[in-house]
Order: structure tokens, then sequence, then C-alpha cells
DNA sequence: TGTAGGAAGAGTGTATACAAGATACAAAGG
DNA sequence: CCTTTGTATCTTGTATACACTCTTCCTACA
């Protein structure tokens, strides 16, 4: 009986985090802009802080390269170029191909079952129309791959390249025709693990990223 | 006429870019040994400044991975294991990798030639009994091949995976016998760039990557 | 003798105060 | 009319102060 004394995990975290973290969404999503200024004492009204925790927020967005420091100026949101973007998605490509490299030799059976319901949310998921959803369903097929990698540092580069990319990302899964395309991918992409297949499977991921990279270049010129 | 007027440029880093150097060389040189609290009233007297930078460097560690917080108990230095070695090992066997192949794409002759140079170099130095300036000359020779990709990204996580490594990469060059084995490996990477062989390359590169793993392994067995 | 309770100390988390450099604008001089 | 200089203001860089938590150790009581 009585209530459920459930702590809120965010009552703990240090200002400084949710503070990081909120800055991060905003610039990923868009919402702060390339070149915005981000002045300390405005930021801190407005989140209801001292500069204390905004200032090592930003530190931390700072050696991410979020955010572009000028001396005795404070700190401005980077500009995403076409180039930033084709760079992170080459270091992608790379990475994923490694991924799915280790998960054919350190995959469970269990797991690839996780991949599979992965695979097939995925697809349930494409039939309707929210976005959002469709992209929580692909970075939770992408998941399963990274962590089978048992590799701390590749799944936290990954997901850190991914989030970089969050904007373009969800712009691209806006076209209702590749859908289609990326379950076939998915599918792909589980046979070779399946078949423990890494030469295929690298194939494989490649050419999931490569259509990837294409439009999200598409959008990036169009919105320019 | 008159005296040049060239302003030093650190005397405009801020404290915490100082501070954050400082520890960071201090980590990866192991002169902070791992487990070791970091706590700021302390390190702000030793290094003569007040905690807010020592604050902001720590924040940066921490996203890089060096510190490890442990909430209101501050930060201590990240344990060093084989395996997490073994994970940047990986990543940065598949980054070389992607690294040489793209080199191999858009590389100039000029640099060609001044990787032709910087081999030589090593060979030069690796005849004495410097280590440190045997560390030196390998660093010159793969920067030119990571600045030769034109990636901004690759090259910085480049640079970051490798100062990882530092000290047990100074432990590896320490071994004199394999200096013969590394000149060899870097003037057979040359030839692949030069022939534009990504193949080759990639293969050439990952052979010398692994031997370090090797290498390093051992090290830290032997060490605990 | 062992354990519970509490007081003191140490250290982080956060806020604020102070110093100094950058910027913008206005006024003065050529 | 343009340039230059001075001043006011804004913002960052740094230091310090305060609050709160966690640890530790000592004491008192069972």
């Amino acid at each position: 009986m009585g209530t459920d004394f459930q702590v809120d995990i965010d009552q703990f975290l240090p200002l400084r985090d949710v503070v990081f973290n909120t800055l991060r969404q905003a610039i990923l999503r868009g919402e702060l802009k390339p070149g915005e200024r981000l002045m300390e004492i405005q930021l801190a009204n407005k989140l209801g802080v001292s500069r204390t925790p905004i200032r090592e927020a930003i530190r931390k967005l700072e050696l991410e390269g979020l955010v572009l420091m000028i001396p005795r100026r404070g700190a401005e949101v980077a500009e995403i170029t076409e180039k930033s973007l084709r760079d992170v998605l080459e270091v992608r490509g790379a990475l994923e191909e490694l991924a799915v490299e280790l998960a054919c030799e350190r995959i469970s059976e269990e797991d690839v079952d996780k991949l599979r319901e992965a695979a097939k949310e995925f697809e349930e998921v494409s039939k309707g129309e929210d976005v959002t959803a469709l992209a929580e369903a692909d970075v939770k097929f992408h998941d399963i791959i990274y962590l089978a990698t048992k590799n701390q540092r590749l799944i936290q580069l990954l997901y850190n390249l991914r989030e970089q990319m969050y904007r373009y990302r969800v712009e691209y899964l806006k076209r209702e025709e590749v859908h289609a395309t990326l379950f076939t991918e998915h599918e792909h992409i589980i046979e070779c693990i399946v078949r423990r297949d890494k030469v295929a499977a690298k194939q494989a991921i490649s050419t999931h990223i490569d259509n990837q990279m294409t439009s999200v270049a598409d959008t990036i010129r169009t919105k320019k």
C-alpha cells in the first residue's frame, strides 16, 4: 500500500549535466542555430541556475565540437557544413563496418532474436506516420548491433556520431519511399550476421550508410 | 626596422585550458595513477589557481573518459584495463584503415615526398637511443597520413586515440628489436600509398597496428 | 564488548562577487 | 564628413563564499 516513492533520477543529476543535455539536444535538434551565441547569464536566467553549471556544460560541448569558443567572447553554436557532415559520415561508416564485423563474431543467439524483433518493430512503425517513433525504432535496431560488439569505446563513439546527425536523420526518415528500402536493408544485415558473414555484413551496412549520406547531402543542399 | 612585436599566444590561453592540458598529460604519462582522486582544492593549491578552472578542466577530462566522476565524491583517474586498451586499439585500427584509404585517394605528390622524408628521419632517429624522439618521428610520419585524409573529424579522433596510448607506445618503442620492423612497415605503407592501392595499404596499416596491440597487451600484463 | 548515534571535518555542488577585456556608441577634432 | 578617442556597458575569466552531503571517528549505552 501507499505510494511508490519513485525517485526522480534527474533529481540526482548534477545541474551541469542537466544543462549539458538540454543544450546538447537544443543544438542537435536545431533549436539553437549555428552561429548563435551562448551567453552565460542569459542561459542561467532561462534555465533558472547560476553561471557555474552553465559554464561547466559549455566546457563539455566545447570538447564535443558542438560549440566554438572565441576567446573573451564566449561560446557560439558551431556551424554544420556539408563538409563536416560528410566527415562525420565517413568516420561513422568505418565504425559501423567495424561494429557489424565484431557483432558477427560476438553476438549471442538471444541478441540475434532481439535483432529480428527490432527489425519487425521497425517495419510495423514504418506503416504509421510517426517519424520520431520510426527514428527510435531504427535506433533500437542499431543499438543491438552496437552492444553486441562488447566494445564500450566503440559504442560510445557510435552513439555520439549518430546524435550529431539527428536533425538530418529525421529528414531522411520523413521520405516514405525509403522505408521499404530500409527494412530490406535491415533484413539483409540480419541475414549476414546470422551467417556470421563479416564481408557481406560490412558491405550491407556500408550501403545502408551510403544511402543516408546521399540523402543527407541532398537535404543540406536544398535547405541552404 | 625595429622589433617585431610578437605576442605570446600562450599568454592568452585561459587557465582552464592550461589546467586541462597539464592534467591530461599527467594522466596519459602515468604521473597521476588510475584510481587516484583529483581533489579540487588540493589541485588548485598545487597549480596556484582557484577551483573554477580546475573544475572546468575536469569536465573536459570527464567527457574524454580520462576521469571517472563519482557523485558527491568528485573525480578520479579512470582505470586503464587491458580490455579498455583493446577496445581503443580495435577502434583505432578501423580508423587507421580508413585514414590510409582516404590518403590513397587524396594525398598530394608533395605530401608523398614529405612521407618519404619522415620515414627516413624515423630510420635515422631509430639508430640513436632517444625513445621520445623516436616517438615524435613516428607521430610525424602518421600525422602526414592523417592530414592527407582532409577529414577534420577523423584527424581529431586519431590524435585522441593515439594519445590515450602514449604510455604504452613509448614502452613499445623501447624494444630496439622492433625498430627495423617498424621502418620496413613504414616503407611498405608508403609504397602502397604511392601505388594508390587501397586494399594493400589497409592491410599494411592493419599489420602495423596489430603488432602494437600484441606488444601493448604484453606490457600491460607484465606491469600488472 | 559491540553497536548505535551524533558531532566534526572534508569535499563537492552551486551561487555570487570581483576583475579585466571587448564592444559599441558618442563626442571631439582634423 | 570622416576619423579617432574616450567612456559606458556588457560579457567573460577567475576567485571566493555558502550550502549540503558523505565519511569518519568518538562516545555513550545496551
